[in-house]
DNA sequence: TTGTACGCGTTATCAA
DNA sequence: TTGATAACGCGTACAA
């Protein structure tokens, strides 16, 4: 393996000016930079970056913490590596599952030096526990949350909820179902804010139809329009916590014979790539910017710079299910 | 930060025998590695990988490498990020977009010792540049391809394909449309061979209908709908590249108020996620397990170990578009 | 503008 | 079974 001191002795000077030479900072002459650049090219060398970190003390490496890499993180991911790349950084995933102990081991990453920082699409583990790392490296998370060391690139759902609302009062749905995710996550504490001032400004009343939480899947959906034939079809509309519910619904109501938007309406949320497949009216919001967001931070506290984040906004996606 | 020569001195040994201890390399009496494992402990000791990645000269890190990470690719990521973390590696995601000089930063990457080896989801170098770096590392393949020293864990799709026709014909389809996607690939190749030789086991006239190549997006498969409508309705089931132009004809199909699969049938390929959401009749592959297989097959070069290596096989999902 | 000398943190070799 | 010593390959004070 050619190194630098190879280099250096073929052009026939020190490796401290052929190190200059290559990654051009400090002084060197025009003359001694060619022929180190002529050696390198000779002997067809590159750099060893493992002894590039250990000698900075940075990897220009960031690690991405997801329990798996389907939609929408594979967007986020996507996203990510791209500004990444476009900044010489790499991603390094770490795949948790739904398994906690895997956090750490990406946390231990952290501080072992093997990637510079750290974001998390979701985690399980304390907030305290994570913060203990920020001494390690920045760390940024996706997933909404309140902390003082560890930032977060999450969207307000308020706002993008409160849109699908007004989208399906405006279409005079007035018996609106909400479908709600994960009880504990603070998103979904936003859309029973949102519905309740919806109903509010409106003065309707939010008891009119049941709501659901922890109701996430394709499958999930599927049984809202069974429970929803089953009990006297209570429901005009069904505000969903995400396309996957959206879509299990409406694939269900086809089966089964039912009209959208006739029988009921439907608005989804995330829109996923196969949401126009089903002409599913969705709020969409812009996961490639919460990426970016997400890499700028990082890189502003690793390079010590000021770097601009834009706050994302929501958008109304319509289709035929409302 | 504290290092392996603190810990060495406040256990009251030398560095080496602390590094013994600390990675159960080499011989160390019970006696000293508790003293040193106790002051790691103490210390909250955790050891720098850079430095052991230049000193070892391997990472264990491999590198992966696709122009984008949206289904399927997604799911090739997660598998082979359980496999490799499974056994202690990690995976550092290289995109390339269409960008054909990014291909060539990933295998930098692998010549810089970012990287101990890579997998290319896709590529479009020519396959004498790759074969040039493999100098550096072992290089696998999902594409499929032949090359003595890039080893691929393709499918062969005439297998695959063969599944979905012979499907269509037992439903009684025998005006079968073929939409190939790239006429490049092998694969398309591998189709059109397996169309063949299903004619003529069949006795079946080939062009019978027109085919289409280089058709992959589901705003392909809408098109198709649009062009079997204005000609006549010249097929009476559709053979798909993928899930994707298959959802594209579904949906049209819908739109256009078309009955599947009493107008014409529809099969897909690849069973992805949303699939089952349009009740598509598919062809499923586990990419799972050729993500499995392609570490398997860097894990044995890099640890001169014999790993096997199961050959994934295709399966027919019947659901309602034929 | 250049070169010397050292250190980054670890593991491997070898002699004891 | 242990420890001294020498790398791994690079960047960078500092002196020249």
């Amino acid at each position: 393996m050619t190194n630098i001191k190879e280099i250096a002795k073929r052009a026939g000077v020190s490796p401290s000016t052929a190190s200059r030479a290559l990654s051009g900072r400090g002084y060197v002459s025009e003359e001694k930079k060619r022929l180190v650049l002529a050696a390198a090219e000779e002997f067809d060398y590159a750099p060893n970056l493992n002894a590039v970190s250990l000698k900075t003390g940075s990897t220009r490496r960031i690690g991405l913490v997801a329990p798996r890499f389907a939609e929408p993180v594979s967007l986020f991911t996507s996203g990510l590596v791209r500004a990444a790349e476009a900044n010489g950084y790499t991603v390094t995933l770490f795949m948790t599952g739904s398994d906690i102990s895997k956090e750490t081991e990406a946390l231990e990453a952290l501080r072992r030096k093997q990637v510079d920082a750290l974001v998390f699409v979701v985690f399980w583990s304390d907030l305290s526990t994570i913060a203990e790392y920020v001494k390690y490296g920045p760390i940024v998370s996706w997933q909404r949350l309140v902390h003082e060391a560890i930032p977060s690139v999450f969207m307000n759902q308020y706002d993008g909820y409160t849109l699908a609302l007004e989208h399906l009062y405006a279409r005079g749905y007035r018996r609106i179902c909400n479908v709600y995710g994960d009880s504990q996550r603070l998103n979904t504490q936003s859309r029973i804010e949102a519905f309740a001032d919806f109903c509010r400004k409106y003065d309707l009343d939010p008891h009119a139809c049941p709501s659901f939480q922890n109701t996430d899947t394709s499958g999930d959906g599927e049984k809202l329009v069974r429970w929803w034939l089953e009990n006297g079809r209570p429901a005009d509309a069904f505000a969903c916590t995400n396309d996957w519910v959206a879509s299990g619904i409406v694939a269900e109501a086809r089966r089964s014979g039912l009209r959208i938007p006739e029988d009921f309406a439907v608005c989804g949320f995330d829109n996923l790539d196969f949401a126009h497949l089903l002409d599913l009216t969705t709020i969409h919001y812009p996961v490639d910017e919460q990426a970016n967001n997400a890499f700028a931070i990082i890189r502003s506290r690793i390079e010590e710079i000021e770097l601009p984040t834009r706050p994302p906004v929501f958008r109304l996606v319509e289709r035929l299910t409302t």
